[in-house]
DNA sequence: GTGTCTGCAAATGATTTGCATTTCC
DNA sequence: GGAAATGCAAATCATTTGCAGACAC
């Protein structure tokens, strides 16, 4: 019935849930699809770089901390550090590769989704869910101040469980 | 033509702004409507309590963060501490005086606007206005999984300075 | 070779916490 | 008086940065 509704993992514990068995994470490669993504994108495709879109684009959409991209590479083989993680993460957002998400908290997360789409939150989980951009309909959007044009739009439903 | 936005400080720079000449906030007050609000929230009125209500909620709607609030609320002559600032904003958001609003980056900020409304975001200044609720239609949401209720839904419309 | 990356560890920024002291009811 | 709130400084996270060595082209 949720098909659009996928669960990321508890941003407030500490990142976990790396290298789901069955996931083949293609670390080592020196040439294929990430290689050309990188290089579409202007970025040097080094091991790590390569390494880290692997955790990133193997497994479908994902929202992800950095502390999560950090743990999953260590546990699928990569050698990487958490500060190239923090870079890395960064350059890729610049790049276009990934969004980073709006969320409440001290924390940044990022969605390997860029195209527009929109949010399930759970309030006292800090849980978050793709929703497909086609279950919601907008209708009307205000015009956007002088001098800015509209990027993109967002829609977050915050939700609670039902007590 | 755009009375439904308002800008507030940008948050990647020290806060500042505060105490604007003519605003008058009532600190030191021990009894009015202050001291009513943080009763019918739970939160006993304390000294520090009233002075943050002063601060946060004598200027209309606001987005601001716990550094903002601070330095805001000692120009206004009021004592209270960076820690105690967070503690209370915390407080304040959990008792439903505040809410905490769903920002890209590593800090927080709090919305004076309990109501449901949306935002404009600008995406390389991180500088947030209010859109009235009115000015955004929305015609469709998902169902939400089994379970849970929708609580809220905020709009985020992502600008960016025409070039 | 040369300019770009990376790693490490230290620096910075944001937020929380422990505990003695003060304030509210 | 007793529970709850506050202040301070130290502790804890999250993230960034400086710089020497490693890698891509």
């Amino acid at each position: 019935m949720f098909e659009a509704a996928r669960a990321y993992a508890d941003p407030s514990d500490d990142a976990f849930g790396g290298a789901d068995e069955g996931v083949v994470v293609s670390i080592g490669r020196r040439d294929g699809p990430a290689v050309e993504r990188l290089r579409a994108h202007g970025l040097r495709p080094t091991r790590q770089r390569l390494d880290l879109v692997g955790v990133l684009f193997s497994q479908g959409d994902r929202h992800v901390s950095a502390e999560q991209v950090y743990s999953e590479a260590l546990a699928a083989g990569a050698k990487v550090s958490l500060a190239t993680v923090y870079n890395t993460l960064k350059q890729f957002t610049e790049a276009g590769l990934l969004v980073e998400l709006a969320a409440a908290g001290a924390k940044s997360f990022f969605d390997t989704r860029v195209d527009s789409h929109h949010h399930f939150y759970v309030e006292d989980e800090g849980v978050m869910m793709d929703v497909s951009a086609d279950d919601v309909g907008i209708d009307r959007l205000p015009t956007p101040p002088e001098g800015m044009e509209i990027v993109g739009c967002e829609v977050t439903i915050r939700l609670r469980r039902k007590r």
